[in-house]
DNA sequence: AGCACGCCGACT
DNA sequence: GTCGGCGTGCTC
């Protein structure tokens, strides 16, 4: 669609201002108010508009009619209107503002999850070759290395892309070149999904009548379409009217200009639907009540939030097909939501399975592009099932009728920056909108989602039973303390347990949460171990220790051979993680074949999906992992599951780390014996008491949570109370550490109790930048009240710097 | 988020 | 003395 960029036309008439207030992309807590020229039809809420925001151009939403802000602010007008009828739906656009304020986050940030992939952006600035203008700067422009990146990047550039390709601080160099009259400036808001179009328009004296063959044509196609057409749909399949118009531009007669238009992908030919017929597949009786209970709920188009609570097999997935179905059936879209997306995702692969075209796999990692079209899709129709992970919640699908939010404890839902929100809260909140049937399906529910089920909030079905012959695997401790050697990687049942899956050809999955070779490197001297430079965290070892990182800036040595601190030269190497587990194996069993996914794999594109190949094709005897490998795969041949180190996570100072280990653990237990062949897992431990293991032995998730409530109780954390964390960082410590006591003195007025800190964050320093926190806790609706209160008295409305809220945080680290 | 303005070190 | 680095502040 074409920029509309309508004359301001003279009004005799004394019309009253009109203002719209506009959410732009920028981290603003507020919308901006602009006039909407005289002579321009209303604006309606939804739409995207492009306006002035100080050197630059923004697009931005219209977030509702405005009134005229007071004192001196310059109300600027609108430049243009991209869309006649609102782009973005009344409940969308509900949903951005519910959590632009929920979350107390930015507005314009939350706005820009409901418009399409790159629809709304700021300006940038693009810099452009002009031919030079005397005989000497052209000398001086000979070897100017500027203008050479410049003339390799075909003489246009972004501001920013040029300085990324030259490596440098290039704003002064531009000026003296703009000076000399080398290069110009423009503000450009075309990239990816606003592409220049060439527009040809008539001009004054363009009269058919004296005109014939091709220039006819163009001149009548001019007339029919209003005096303005896209020269590409102008010229068509006809090459020689490009000829004829060219003519005309020349006479004067038509005008050729550039204008911004969206790349709206063309409406494909409708892909019919054809609903598979459900198989008569045998459901057993808890299957047919949940599925009872979403077809009534669906029929009834009632907001209908349902825990689906089910052990690993005990068929949720059937029931999210069959839901999605009948929503289907009754002409209702639907949305699927997992935690991480792969395309070997079992719930990816069976949806496509079963409803083929209609199916649009939103991917974080997709090119805008792509994301862009299937977004499209989604809003015209034709896709009528998303699959997606998080961001996928604001997918535009009409008529919406299912949400499913899959592993709906997973902590990958939490978004964490701004704005924090979680997917799985914003989709309860979009099914309320809707009036939809919201399915959340989990082995291990959040305690937030068991508790909202107990308390009747949700109807909750539980699958008790795995479909078909096989019991759950059975769990056995291994108590590293009565070991002969506590601290070995292996120990001897494991070691033991292993070598027999492999006489009988068999496959292992062994579990570490820790990636890297070593977790420190220790001075034997003064006991210091190496720290990142920029962090307040020890440096983890790579490459069998030869490499240092840092896991939160991405820092990475090669491993130093003295102590920072006290310059010893003796170094020795400290705990392990996967790469380390991988070696190990390798030189206990020579003959196995052991692969690995972690973070560090998945870094590599593609990677994982080999990896996980070649196990599911048993070219792999073991696989060790980090939690990537107890997700939702599903591998026949493995009998053994290992926990080398089921306490890792435990010591976190982490009101949730309980919670997070009982899941991890529960979940990975379920990858051990599938199909006709029994499983067994092995967990190492150094708390074969505590209940989050205890628990976990006998995947009672019931217990654990009894358990686990009381905790939360006593100690006033989620979900008995609520939490914000209000997140203060930057450069000077001093700084930081006023703006954090600041407000927590301020809170302490307004809520009297609940207000924790201010503290140094447990991550007390990331990349040079101090963190402290104030932790709030109490009644949901008025911590969120006065912390956003006090942050507006200490920052003014417009703008938080340096503080990052997180409302109903996973973590306070 | 950009982009301006404004303040301190190393060069003609 | 300027140029040129990047550290705070504002944008309807």
């Amino acid at each position: 669609m074409q920029q509309k960029v309508l004359p301001g036309l003279d009004e005799t008439k004394l019309a009253p201002d009109r203002f719209v207030d506009v959410a732009l992309p920028l981290p603003l807590m507020q919308a901006m108010t602009y006039r909407v020229p005289a002579g321009w039809p209303d604006v309606p809420r939804g739409s995207r508009v492009e306006a002035p925001f100080g050197k630059r151009r923004v697009m931005g939403v219209v977030v509702g009619a405005g009134t005229k802000p007071k004192d001196g602010v310059s109300v600027k007008n609108l430049t243009a209107v991209f869309d006649d009828e609102p782009l973005v739906t009344e409940r969308l656009l509900e949903l951005a503002l519910w959590v632009a304020d929920y979350y107390i986050g930015p507005i314009g940030q939350a706005t820009r999850l409901v418009a399409p992939p790159g629809g709304v952006r700021a300006s940038k600035r693009v810099v452009r070759l002009k031919a030079p203008a005397s005989p000497a700067s052209l000398v001086a422009a000979a070897s100017d290395p500027v203008l050479q990146a410049l003339r390799d990047g075909g003489g246009q550039m972004s501001v920013a892309a040029l300085a990324a390709r030259l490596d440098q601080d290039i704003t002064a160099r531009l000026l003296k070149l703009d000076q000399m009259g080398l290069i110009e400036f423009e503000v450009e808001l075309a990239t990816t999904d606003f592409q220049r179009v060439q527009v040809a328009t008539a001009q004054a004296g363009l009269e058919t009548a004296q005109l014939k063959g091709r220039a006819l044509e163009v001149a009548n196609r001019l007339k029919e379409s209003g005096g303005a057409v896209a020269v590409r749909d102008l010229v068509g399949e006809v090459a020689s009217r490009r000829q004829a118009l060219k003519a005309l531009e020349k006479k004067g007669l038509v005008a050729i200009g550039l204008e911004v238009a969206e790349r709206r992908p063309d409406a494909s030919s409708q892909r019919a639907l054809r609903p598979t017929p459900i198989e008569e597949r045998i459901l057993t009786p808890e299957q047919s009540e949940a599925d009872t209970k979403v077809a009534v709920a669906l029929g009834e188009s009632k907001f209908v939030p349902i825990l689906l609570e089910g052990v690993t097999g005990s068929g949720k997935t059937e029931i999210y097909l069959r839901a999605v179905q009948k929503a289907l059936e009754l002409g209702k879209t639907a949305l699927l939501l997992v935690p991480e997306i792969g395309l070997t995702s079992t719930l990816v692969r069976a949806s496509r399975e079963r409803f083929g075209d209609a199916v649009s796999v939103l991917h974080s990692d997709m090119a805008e592009g792509v994301r862009h079209d299937e977004w499209w899709r989604a809003r015209r129709g034709e896709a009528r099932v998303v699959v997606g992970a998080r961001s996928a919640v604001f997918a535009p699908l009409p008529n919406l009728g299912l949400i499913v939010v899959d592993e709906e404890h997973d902590s990958a839902y939490k978004q964490e920056d701004a704005p924090r929100y979680h997917g799985r809260d914003v989709a309860v909140y979009r099914a309320r909108l809707e009036k939809a049937v919201i399915l959340l399906g989990s082995a291990t529910p959040s305690m937030e989602s068991r508790l909202n089920a107990i308390k009747e909030r949700y109807a909750w079905v539980r699958l008790r039973n795995r479909v078909g012959p096989m019991g759950l695997a059975r769990v056995h401790i291994i108590d590293r303390k009565k070991q002969k050697v506590p601290t070995a990687i292996l120990t001897p049942p494991l070691v033991e347990a292993i070598a027999e899956r492999l006489s009988r050809r068999e496959q292992t999955v062994l579990l570490l949460n820790r990636r890297g070779y070593a977790t420190s490197l220790v001075c034997r001297e003064c006991g210091a171990s190496a720290q990142c430079p920029h962090c307040s965290v020890a440096f983890v070892l790579h490459r069998r220790g030869e490499q240092a990182q840092c896991h939160y800036c991405g820092l990475i040595r090669i491993t130093p051979t003295r102590c920072a601190m006290c310059r010893g030269d003796y170094l020795r190497l400290q705990g392990y993680g996967t790469q380390r587990v991988s070696e190990v194996l390798l030189a206990s069993f020579p003959e196995a074949v052991v692969d690995r996914i972690d973070r560090d794999i998945a870094a590599r594109r593609g990677a994982v999906e080999g990896v996980l190949r070649k196990f599911e094709k048993h070219e792999t005897d073991i696989l060790v992992g980090t939690q990537m490998i107890a997700k939702g795969h599903d591998f026949p041949k493995v009998t053994l599951v290992g926990v080398i180190d089921a306490d890792v996570g435990l010591g976190l100072p982490d009101f949730r780390s309980a919670e997070r280990t009982f899941a991890l653990l529960t979940q990975v237990a379920g990858r051990a014996g599938r199909a006709d062949l029994p499983g067994e897992v092995l967990l190492q431990t150094h708390n074969p008491k505590h209940y989050a293991i205890e628990f976990a032995q006998n995947q009672d998730y019931d217990a654990f949570f009894d358990r686990e409530m009381e905790f939360r109780r006593t100690m006033g954390y989620p979900p008995h109370d609520a939490m914000v964390n209000v997140l203060f960082r930057g450069k000077v410590e001093d700084e930081v550490a006023k703006n954090a006591r600041n407000i927590a003195r301020r809170l302490k007025v307004t809520l009297h109790e609940g207000v924790l800190g201010p503290s140094p964050s447990p991550l007390s320093k990331v990349r040079d930048e101090f963190r402290y926190q104030v932790v709030v806790r109490g009644k949901r609706g008025a911590i969120r009240e006065s912390v956003h209160a006090a942050l507006i008295a200490e920052f003014g409305p417009l703008r938080f710097p340096g503080v990052a809220v997180d409302v109903d945080p996973l973590s306070l680290m």
